[in-house]
DNA sequence: AAATTATAGTTTGATATCAAACTATTATGA
DNA sequence: TCATAATAGTTTGATATCAAACTATAATTT
């Protein structure tokens, strides 16, 4: 799934002749996400899909967590992440093994092959990063952020 | 579809330990989908997807005209567009005559029911922008408007 | 301790979405 | 004019996604 679907949001703005700046947020995240994929598929990478890349991004961070932990840090569903994990192990990005803690759960690793996604992961991020903020200072950037932080709050 | 999926990108600047804005935009996406889908439960519409909307509010704008141009404005594939329309065609919201001017195409005009529902897209939308931006000044409204153009023209 | 409630993960069902392949129509080139 | 290429929309297939229902385990209450 894209990451922004051409919203309602957005044209409920062209209907009002007003902002259309939720729309521009749309396309932004579709293209971004669309250069993510694109550069995924040039480093040999083309059997993840965004939100397969989100797990490892949160393994990354930390391994060996939970469905449920994985699930809450991506924002997904629960049977979402089952289907998610289900197509990592098989390609063999991560393995599961059981919780000591807590036998309804199992702990979600990464595999060696997934572990070396990180570097990946981190140039393509850059790059989007680049892309993104070509042309804008350091100043716009900060100011950026702390509007998207206020707008993010008021949800 | 939600808008923003929980994106890759988001977790790459997780990784990095930087920049989480376009985190934060995919939160503000799905958070606002999710308001507008519950405002139109509220307002007895239950049955419309962001996709559906965006047709609808693309018709406000401009009715009857082809798939393709439908297609075009929503930024979906023609395939995705000739399920959505099918399901506004069985509910009743729009219906497609044939298009004199192409034999290969028809044209998707609003029913009544359909276009009754302008009044109640623009209140929902306007609530939408009152919370986003609850809190911001006119400047930096136009601040950030200026910032998410800029960056949308990056990609 | 036993009964009841809550929860982790899975299964099932429905849906939006894209891509590929297809067909009928249109446009272009020879 | 006829042949070829392009195009509008449809069908098919695959996939991510959520919701509801379910089962086994854990937590809480009786």
């Amino acid at each position: 799934m894209f990451l922004f679907a051409y919203s309602l949001i957005s044209n409920y703005n062209i209907v009002m002749k007003t902002d259309n700046t939720f729309n521009l947020l749309a396309r932004i995240h579709e293209k971004a996400n669309k250069k993510l994929i694109s550069s995924l598929n040039e480093y040999g990478i083309t059997d993840l899909a965004p939100s397969h890349g989100d797990i490892l991004a949160a393994l990354f961070k930390k391994d060996c967590v939970t469905m449920m932990s994985i699930a809450q840090l991506i924002h997904r569903d629960k049977s979402t992440v089952t289907q998610l994990v289900k197509k990592l192990v098989k390609k063999n990005y991560v393995f599961c093994k059981d919780n000591p803690q807590d036998h309804r759960s199992s702990l979600v690793c990464l595999t060696d092959k997934g572990k070396s996604l990180k570097e990946i992961f981190q140039k393509i991020s850059r790059e989007l990063y680049e892309t993104a903020y070509d042309g804008l200072t350091p100043n716009e950037i900060a100011n950026f952020h702390q509007l998207v932080e206020k707008i993010h709050n008021n949800f």
